[in-house]
DNA sequence: ATACAACATTTGTATATACAAATATATAAC
DNA sequence: GTTATATATTTGTATATACAAATGTTGTAT
């Protein structure tokens, strides 16, 4: 049927989770998990303000019952912290820790080390052109 | 940095996570996860000839021991058969069952419907394009 | 022929995820 | 104010996945 829109679905999904499992085990290293690595990423965006489990819902495509197993591992590990609410007893206000922004620096680092060998395949217009198509497609 | 890069890229891993989470969604009404339905569509494309565990997993992103799962799965509601091969017993010939064939057509079904509104949301020029752009960034 | 390395698949195990249900708090209706 | 509904997070559970190790088979060197 439609043979050239399912070869580029093909790239998208494919390339996707080629990204995504070369970046986890990049990470790995330091004992640390892709979404982990995404909430201290949203937790360090925040600039010092909490952030609710639903606010890191808001940022990432995963299940709060799982953020919330996410949260425990950083809580365990020191990278984050998480405390009550104070205006919203149902929230959670979680913050990165220093230990977590001295983390977070590390695994910047392997993530760009990654990715640092693609930078340059594409020119700023073709990159541009590649992710207004891929919004157009799925619009 | 290299801004445009990372909006790129988050485009890529983004869509392709969704689709694939959408897709399993839609599988998961004939008690089918998107893995099996991978597996599925390779044993079908093999035409009747058996393909064995290293087989399928030239086709898709997955560990062998994985591989050995899904197919249980299969072969436990009769959608694949596994019988040892003759000329190496090490291997496993897997093949569709007429079963399998049958559950795979309506598969296809969910998926197409699923992919319907985004079909014509890009040329066939726009979609060429698209995927020697990602081609061309891994590249 | 026998020992050893390579190959193909499977099993064990710890962790991650999805989904549903439970818990706790806040808001709204009356 | 009390009850009902909505919101926010957590817990329970079954399944899926990654990784390492185990099993069984084939190929190769001597």
């Amino acid at each position: 049927m439609n043979k050239m829109y399912f070869q580029a679905v093909y790239e998208i999904i494919t390339t996707g989770h080629w990204i995504t499992d070369e970046v986890t085990r990049a990470l790995k290293e330091y004992g640390v998990t892709e979404p982990q690595y995404n909430v201290l990423r949203i937790l360090k965006g925040a600039k010092g303000k909490p952030v609710t489990v639903g606010g890191i819902l808001d940022n990432m495509v995963q299940r709060s019952s799982n953020i919330t197993r996410i949260v425990d591992k950083l809580v365990a590990k020191n990278l984050a912290k998480r405390t009550e609410c104070p205006t919203n007893r149902r929230k959670m206000d979680i913050v990165i820790t220093p230990s977590g922004v001295n983390m977070l620096a590390k695994l910047d680092k392997k993530v760009q080390a990654f990715h640092k060998p693609y930078f340059n395949k594409l020119s700023a217009e073709e990159l541009t052109v590649l992710k207004n198509l891929i919004q157009k497609l799925k619009s």
